[in-house]
DNA sequence: CTGAAAGCGCTAACAG
DNA sequence: CTGTTAGCGCTTTCAG
């Protein structure tokens, strides 16, 4: 069995309160007792029992981590540096998957509630009403990672996504396209649907472009084949020289297709995808993308949690952190 | 505050002893205090607090595992797998990354300790003699994901790596292929690195093929440049028809730099690759590799912990998972 | 400075 | 069937 508080109070014969006391206010100790206790903890291999001392403390030093799917890469980097703030904060990382359904979710906080985790770290979906009610109710810290709420006031760590995406068809325009098109998640998605098609709708607008909804091809972010996505937008809009990606995998996937029909990227056709994930750096050709920091966002969010958790002023709710176009080979100048 | 078993015992006007049983053996109470209680759990959502029953129970129905890195694609599914099974069995997860540093590596293995993990699940990297005396230490269940001991009675869970290598050469030669080249991973990692190198020797050694030192290319699995090992192959071995990469991460960075240098595949080179990640499936071409079962390996991984906890009677020791060929586009068959 | 005792939230005998 | 009591391992008053 393992040493307890006991065996270490016996083998150095001192009350355990005393032993206690070594570990957590040493200063109050006398030098004897206290080497006594040290070498009876080094001598036993002791380490306190952390159920019991949550137990006192009301803290575990754990967060729990919901996802939609990590098999996404776009978590990847997201969970390494939520991981690292994590380590350095003194954190463990309970992660769970959603699959974006209502009741993994639930069963997932749950858990959660249950385990008594000090935070929770919500990413990318959206937050609807009876999430919110269910968050408000459990009562727990939470920051919502590459998503965040208007309606409720919860603290959020994301990119700003209408920007990205305007950025990136007006990349296309300065580069001479006119006939855009773009595969967008649904609408229905608030984060990464809506305001993404926003975007592109913003650019294509300010310079007086046309557009057909033939040229935008909508799919469910959760359970899509980027192949079908792509041979529809294609059937749909053949003459398009550029398409814009709500996503690096939907891009990669596209050219999967492209390259299938011998249709060339970015000779033929341009693409520009949105993540930077690591896989665009050895696509071919190389992707051209919207890069968000997904580390940084992962990294910050743990420190926002954290801050929440230990009662911190916590100045900005909203938080935006920078994206950045990455112009790599899969676009091309288009001279008029 | 969160409700506490004795307020569900104060407004259901019975003692706590009475909610306790409701929650663990329904049938030990009458119906009337049954339903009295249960409308209180109700009104009030009491939820048990996990932590005052792991240090009853001695079980937390929480699993450690450690991974290298987990933005390496190899790991997404694996996860997946593991999560999938861990849901089923009632467990929850706590991930970390090691780097393959043996400080994090001990630093999170005393954190599991601590917090009272039922169990461990240590995924790739091999067991040197002071890891299996630490984990002999903290005598926990332990399985290994995608590596083994054979010094050590571990159990573990992969596939037989050298087999796989070799059906990997095999399959390059029976397409008529005779000058292959190799990325390897260093010969020191006796998991992925040695494996599939006696793999690689055994089947060019069994069909009488001459290869030198210069066929093979070996890096370092967690810290390598996919396009650097390609970039040394090349030099040495410029006139390899076809080239078997230790992973599919390295298959895609070799495709990657061939592109760059308008050497066509599967026209002049053939590659395969190792793994089967999603990424195989859309990268250009579409790669050959040795598709592992991850999901499987993870899933299952779980399911012999799980069987280790509860003291099952573990059948085999060191399990090995099928592994298979899948065929794309990124080999040819070569005509003499 | 230090030991005894109470208590964190829950379960498990043990009487009744 | 059910309430009382004694812990699980640890921290924290509270005397001394």
């Amino acid at each position: 069995m393992k040493p307890t508080i006991k065996d270490v109070a016996k083998l150095a014969n001192v009350s355990i309160s005393t032993v206690s006391r070594v570990m957590n206010a040493p200063d109050t100790v006398v030098k004897s007792k206290k080497t006594r206790v040290l070498d009876a903890i080094e001598e036993l291999k002791y380490k306190p029992n952390a159920l019991a001392r949550g137990l006192i403390y009301k803290k575990t030093h754990t967060l729990g981590v919901v996802i939609p799917d990590i098999r996404n890469a776009y978590y990847a980097d997201i969970i390494r540096g939520m991981e690292d703030a994590s380590k350095k904060l003194g954190y463990s990382l309970i992660i769970c998957n959603t699959d974006s359904d209502r009741n993994r979710l639930f069963s997932y906080l749950n858990t959660f509630y249950e385990k008594q985790v000090d935070g929770i770290l919500y990413t990318s979906n959206p937050i609807y009403p009876d999430y919110y009610k269910e968050l408000q109710r459990l009562n727990m810290p939470v920051v919502l990672v590459s998503t965040h709420s208007m309606e409720y006031e919860l603290p959020s760590v994301k990119i700003d996504d209408e920007q990205a995406a305007y950025d990136a068809i007006k990349f296309l325009i300065d580069s001479g396209h006119r006939n855009i098109g773009m595969i967008s998640f649904d609408l229905s998605d608030s984060i990464a649907g809506m305001t993404r098609y926003q975007g592109f709708v913003r650019a294509m607008r300010e310079y007086n472009l046309e557009f057909s909804k033939d040229n935008i091809c909508f799919i469910n972010e959760f359970d899509h084949d980027p192949y079908a996505a792509a041979e529809e937008l294609f059937k749909k809009a053949p003459d398009v020289t550029a398409i814009f990606t709500a996503s690096d995998i939907l891009a990669i996937g596209l050219m999967s297709y492209l390259h299938e029909n011998k249709i060339r990227v970015p000779e033929d056709i341009s693409v520009i995808g949105f993540d930077n994930i690591r896989m665009s750096r050895t696509s071919i050709p190389k992707l051209t993308t919207i890069a968000q920091p997904m580390y940084d966002i992962g990294h910050r969010a743990v420190e926002k949690l954290h801050a929440r958790i230990s009662g911190e002023e916590d100045d900005i709710l909203r938080e935006i952190v920078p994206h950045e176009i990455v112009v790599r080979a899969s676009t091309r100048l288009i001279v008029p």
